[in-house]
DNA sequence: GCGTGTGAACCTCTTCACAGCG
DNA sequence: CGCTGTGAAGAGGTTCACACGC
C-alpha cells in the first residue's frame, strides 16, 4: 500500500467526481463515462481518465465506469469513506447556516458538536445540538476522537478558537474568518474565503473577455 | 493599455495581498517586502516579486513596496478598485450570515440587496436591508447596475435563482448551492464548495503525511 | 547590505492522439 | 463501434541565482 502525495487540485476534482457519483447513484444510474463527468465538472474528458486512471484501472473498456465502484474507489482514495465528526465553533449566523445546510453538500459530514463563548448562547438548542461553551473543548473533542473543527466565530475571534481547538487537540480546521493567524504545529488550517471569490468574479466582470 | 490574461492562481494571491496590505494599511504601516507578504500568505518571496514584476514596476530596491501604492496598483489589476455591488439570494442562515459578516472580508464590497422567495420573509428587516420577493429582482437589478449575486437558497433551489438573476441581467454569480447547474449563456457562475474543503482536510488527517 | 526585478532551469499539469479491449 | 488507458508533446507555473539600484 504505497500512497503517492495526491496534489491539492487533483484531491479537489476527486470530491467533484464523487459529488457527482453520489448524484447519478440517487438518481439509480449505474453507469457512468468520463464525458459526463467531464460535462458535469466543466473540465475535459482525457482530464477525467487521467485523473482516475493513475489511481487504478477503474473503468471498463466501450462502457465506461460503475458508479458504485467508482464511488468507493475515489472515497477510499480520499480517505472519506469513514469521514471524521465536524465541530463547529461560533453559533452566530454561520454556524448556524452550517449545520442547517448539513454543511451544504451530499457528502456524508455530520456536525457533532456546536461551540460558543457567549454565556447567553449557552444551552440553546440548535438543529438538535446543544450549543456548548468553549469551555468544553478539550473534554468533548475527547469524546469525539478525531474530528475537523470549522471556526465562525465574530470578527478577531480566528486566532483564540484556532489555538483553543488545537489545544484540544484537533488537527484540521476551516475557517471562515481570514485575519491572518499563527498556525499551531501540527494542525492543518484552510480558509474559505468569500471575498476572494468576489474578486475573482470581479476581475472576470471587469477583464476585456 | 493591453491587458494580459491572468490566471486565477495568479488573481486568487493578488486577492490575498490585497487582504493584507490593507490590514497593514489599517495598522498604519506604510511600507511592505515581499518577504512579509509571502510570509502572510505562506509562499515564497520570489513567487511575490514574479507575480507583481509582471504588471509593472512597484517595488524599491532596497526598501520594499510602498503599501498604499501597490495596493492602488492591485486593486486596479483585479479591477476591485470600486467594487460592483453584491445582492444575495436567498434570506436564510447563510444568506444572513453573509450579510452580518460584511461579506467576511475587509474588501470594500458592499450588500445593496436581499431576496427571498418566502412571503413569510418579504419585508423583513435584516442587518438594515428589507428582503425583497424575487420578483423584484429585475427592476432592482436595473437601479442597482452591475453586481454579483450570491445564491444562498435551500436545497434544490439553485437553478431557479441562477435562471431568475441571469434574466435580469446579472452576469457574475458565486453559489453556496453545489448542485450541478445549467449555466445561462454570458454568465459567469463560480462555487463556493465547504464539503470539498473538508474532503481535502479529510484527506491530510488521513494519508500518512 | 538589503530587497527588488528577471532570465533560465526545472517541474508539474494539461492536452492530444491513438492503441487496446469489450 | 464506444470508451478507457496512456505515452508523447506542449503549456503553464515555480524555483533558483544573481544582477541592479537604493
Amino acid at each position: 500500500m504505497t500512497r503517492k502525495p495526491v496534489s491539492e487540485r487533483t484531491i479537489r476534482r476527486l470530491s467533484h467526481y464523487s459529488r457527482c457519483l453520489r448524484l447519478a447513484k440517487s438518481r439509480g444510474e449505474s453507469v457512468m463515462t468520463s464525458n459526463r463527468l467531464a460535462a458535469a465538472c466543466t473540465i475535459s474528458s482525457a482530464a477525467v481518465r487521467k485523473d482516475l486512471s493513475s489511481f487504478g484501472e477503474f473503468g471498463r473498456k466501450g462502457s465506461g465506469y460503475d458508479v458504485d465502484g467508482l464511488l468507493a474507489s475515489i472515497e477510499d482514495i480520499l480517505g472519506v469513506a469513514d469521514p471524521p465528526g465536524v465541530v463547529i465553533v461560533g453559533a452566530g449566523n454561520m454556524g448556524r447556516a452550517l449545520i442547517a445546510s448539513g454543511l451544504s453538500g451530499s457528502s456524508g459530514y455530520r456536525v457533532r458538536a456546536v461551540f460558543d463563548s457567549d454565556p447567553a448562547m449557552i444551552g440553546r438548542e440548535i438543529g438538535g445540538l446543544r450549543v456548548e461553551p468553549v469551555d468544553a473543548l478539550s473534554r468533548i473533542l475527547r469524546e469525539l476522537g478525531e474530528v475537523i473543527a470549522v471556526l465562525a466565530v465574530g470578527r478577531g475571534g480566528g486566532q483564540a478558537a484556532l489555538d483553543r481547538v488545537a489545544a484540544a487537540g484537533c488537527r484540521a480546521v476551516l475557517s471562515f474568518n481570514l485575519e491572518p493567524m499563527k498556525v499551531p504545529e501540527g494542525v492543518c488550517l484552510r480558509f474559505v474565503e468569500v471575498s476572494t471569490e468576489l474578486d475573482i468574479l470581479t476581475h472576470a466582470l471587469r477583464s476585456p473577455r
